[in-house]
DNA sequence: ATTTATTATAGAAACGTTTTCATATTTTTC
DNA sequence: GAAAAATATGAAAACGTTTCTATAATAAAT
């Protein structure tokens, strides 16, 4: 076995063991279609015996199924792998991909990318599930090549396209109405870019919630902010000198009011005692923090799970048409917000 | 093309168009043989002219080459897919990999499980790189394949197997050193489970330098925790009564230090005035982290392209023995750390 | 006991490439 | 200008499966 002849046991090796044609082996290993239980028992104890597994890019190239799905970011989500969202997204998509003894191809997508990539061109996968942003163009590219799509975290106006989107109209709702009963009545708010759906509904929670209330609303605490860790660091910088500065602080995102609840240290403020900081997504880190922040949960492995399950189910015909999932938000209280200073 | 006929564009199309036979099509297609300037041209038109892609599934049947490499995580790994160190590492590969236009899979590997992953048997992969800890036995298993495999922060002691791992005894020793100019005396060490070569030498690190000092060996302050946040905040809020208290604490893991962190400032103890901290990684939390954290940099996206270059160095014949790279550290100091009080 | 229906098996084609081998064409050499 | 070498092309085999079709064996029905 080591002695340089190299050994590839095929199905073939198989189907002689058993004296049997490849054909009956085929069957019997994949027990799709009629062969004796006694013969079927020879097949599965040669494979055994010689070590068979069959050879998926051979299969694959007959069965038109590769066994594969993708998982595409965009390469503007920041941090990339190691986002704390959508990482966890990814983890539930691993989890169930596993389970169904699927493989998981993992790639980052550059936007302003003409084509499709690669990995749907050449045939590798049989399905695809698209994190975050997506050109609608890039959709009906591969709407026109069949390719089974699912979005997770975004959703597209026109066409029939499955998704698996927050509730962030609410769960921003929630997280006002939550300051709103502390007894804040001058609230920030740290969004961030508005070309994104998601954002855009929290921003209108932020919004509407206020309006009802009663209350004003004043652009002067409505600061935005790119997501990541520094730019919001620096917006908050500036914004530091605000006056009167709000009492409360609520942003688009856990990463983005974890920035501020930086400055707002360094600057000799305390948190909650002078500002009551809220945040959206629950992060790993809003519960490490200090003080642990106060924030709206999202589901984010169970989002991953829901867009894989709706992919296979997809892919195995069992439902055709597409739908739109809405995954439901919590509010969590912790630490970082109370009643402001009198 | 919308109309039911499925439309499936092959090289005996593109053949068919520029008039040649398949091979020439191939061959042309690839430059893997002669064939004359004009009719390359006329191939490559044609090919452009119906949009051809070639199928990477079929290729792969005869090439023996599929294109795609894997990255492999144990399921011990705490936080998974979120692991503020491997995703990084995994960012590392992926960059690389894309750069080669070879394509990613991912996978989490259960340990304990006997046989190799599906991944590897159904010949899905043309090479693999496995994050942190893999048994021996599984190796031989990959070697007996002839798998080309890199190990990325993990050796293994006998074979030749390529890898990746950090410089950890140094870096532990730059650290101690560190908080010994800084005048500690007192220096307490967080370690991680003792089953994993990198964790020991840090270990080794911190015992070795505070004896080059003339100090004594203390283990009523060195304490082990598991590597993840929660873990290690137990494990702390066991140890925070220690009397004497160190003045300093150095631990395994950024994570861990900051969870060390968090119950410290609950407990009212100022940072560094009362007790300076220090960890290993410099994960994106220590900067962020208040205080910053003086940390032990390691370049960890650095080195997932470090191995996936090994990888395809391998892969394409340009080495063929394997080879062990080590990466070098590099002392952050931040604001964690200061001179103990008098 | 014969026909009919059912179940088991085998042979061959197909999937879409690349690669080997043989042949045809062109170029070089003497 | 013939022989030799180099270059260009095409036909067919191969990669390892699954699946289709045809035939053989068995069971059920008359």
């Amino acid at each position: 076995m080591k002695g340089g002849i190299k050994i590839v046991v095929t199905i073939r090796d198989v189907a002689k063991r058993a004296r049997v044609s490849v054909s009956t082996a085929s069957r019997a290993l994949n027990s799709s279609g009629p062969v004796k239980e006694e013969t079927k028992a020879r097949v599965s104890k040669a494979a055994k015996e010689i070590n068979y597994t069959p050879n998926a890019i051979a299969r694959g190239l007959v069965t038109r199924k590769t066994g594969n799905i993708g998982f595409i970011l965009p390469a503007s989500v920041k941090g990339g792998t190691s986002n704390p969202f959508y990482s966890r997204v990814f983890e539930g998509v691993e989890a169930e991909t596993r389970e169904r003894n699927y493989h998981l191809i993992f790639s980052i997508l550059d936007e302003n990318q003409e084509d499709l990539p690669r990995m749907v061109k050449e045939k590798r996968i049989d399905g695809v599930i698209f994190a975050s942003k997506v050109s609608e163009r890039f959709i009906l590219q591969l709407e026109e090549r069949e390719i089974t799509l699912v979005l997770v975290d975004h959703a597209i106006e026109q066409g029939n396209v499955n998704s698996v989107v927050i509730d962030n109209f609410n769960g921003a709702c929630k997280m006002v109405n939550h300051l709103l009963e502390l007894g804040h009545r001058r609230i920030g708010f740290l969004r961030g870019p508005q070309d994104r759906p998601s954002f855009i509904q929290r921003f209108e929670g932020y919004k509407e919630t206020l309006k009802k209330a009663g209350l004003k609303y004043d652009e002067k605490i409505v600061w935005e902010a790119d997501l990541d860790f520094n730019d919001a660091y620096k917006v908050m910088k500036k914004k530091i000198k605000t006056q009167p500065f709000p009492t409360a602080i609520f942003a688009t995102t856990d990463i983005v009011i974890l920035a501020a609840a930086k400055i707002i240290r360094e600057e000799g403020l305390r948190i909650p005692e002078d500002v009551s900081l809220a945040g959206f997504d629950d992060i790993l880190q809003a519960k490490q923090a200090h003080p642990p922040l106060t924030t709206i949960r999202v589901s984010k492995r169970e989002m991953g799970r829901i867009a894989a399950r709706k992919l296979f189910e997809n892919l195995n015909g069992i439902t055709k048409k597409p739908s739109q999932t809405v995954i439901l938000t919590e509010l969590v209280v912790r630490d970082s917000t109370g009643p402001p200073k009198l």
